[in-house]
DNA sequence: CAGCTGATTTCCT
DNA sequence: GGAAATCAGCTGG
């Protein structure tokens, strides 16, 4: 929490045999390990958040929703599993090979088991706007789980702390998505930077299979008269 | 543009 | 069994 607003305008930078990319971070938010019921790390360590109970200043990289990545940079000491989400930032290098892998261009990159090319060409704003995205772009997955963000020699690192602070100044509200502690305001961003995300509400998903047990009242048709 | 849905793993109840 | 720190494709206005 106290960490997460000095991040935004840093550069996070991941070099791999494909070539280099690097993000400026537009969009973060803080979860506040085992006092926060919307942190991973709330009912405790398990097999899949076991970095964020480690040292400060690794990679917590989890995987969600069976298809997407995300990255977080550890925050607190040893055992406090305090963490910010990187949700959003604008690439500043290696635009091809993040637009390459983003259009699933490139194999072994991106969600798993993603592959061929999809629609239309992505705008270079959307590359790494939203926390999935970012991943994707910078070729994260689990095998950057643990990543010593704050060694320079590291392949997978973060540049900081930035210059100054950002042009247009930092806003904060609700984090994306949460459905529990959905009230306090640990999402921080650059004020007017169009990489920042676009704000979700949690929304229950609706029962998904239609009725079995009742019978739909059967629509009126074009062309055939109602009574 | 708002709203809804499918895809699909990890963890929880 | 179902929700979740998401995204892309599609529909209707």
């Amino acid at each position: 929490m106290q960490v997460a607003p000095d991040l935004l305008g840093c550069v996070l930078t991941h070099e791999t045999a494909g070539g280099l990319v690097a993000v400026a971070l537009a969009e973060v938010e803080a979860y506040d390990g085992r006092n926060d019921p919307a942190s991973h790390a709330f009912r405790g360590r398990t097999a899949r958040n076991a970095v964020m109970f480690g040292p400060p200043g690794h990679a917590y990289v989890y995987f969600t929703y069976g298809m997407h990545f995300c990255v977080n940079l550890v925050c607190h000491r040893d055992g406090d599993a305090s963490a910010v989400l990187l949700r959003a930032g604008r690439v500043i290098d290696g635009l091809p090979l993040a637009r390459a892998r983003r259009s699933g261009a490139v194999a072994g990159t991106g969600a798993a088991g993603r592959r061929g090319p999809r629609g239309a060409a992505l705008r270079e704003l959307d590359l790494a706007r939203g926390p999935a995205r970012l991943c994707e772009a910078l070729g994260i997955d689990r095998a950057q789980d643990g990543a010593d963000l704050c060694d320079p020699a590291s392949p997978l690192r973060i540049s900081g702390p930035r210059a100054a602070v950002p042009a247009g100044g930092i806003s904060r509200g609700p984090r994306v998505g949460v459905s529990r502690a959905a009230q306090v305001d640990w999402r921080f961003w650059i004020t007017g930077d169009p990489a920042v995300s676009p704000y979700r509400q949690y929304a229950p998903r609706r029962a998904g299979r239609a009725v079995t047990a009742e019978v739909p009242p059967t629509p009126p048709r074009p062309g055939v008269p109602g009574r």
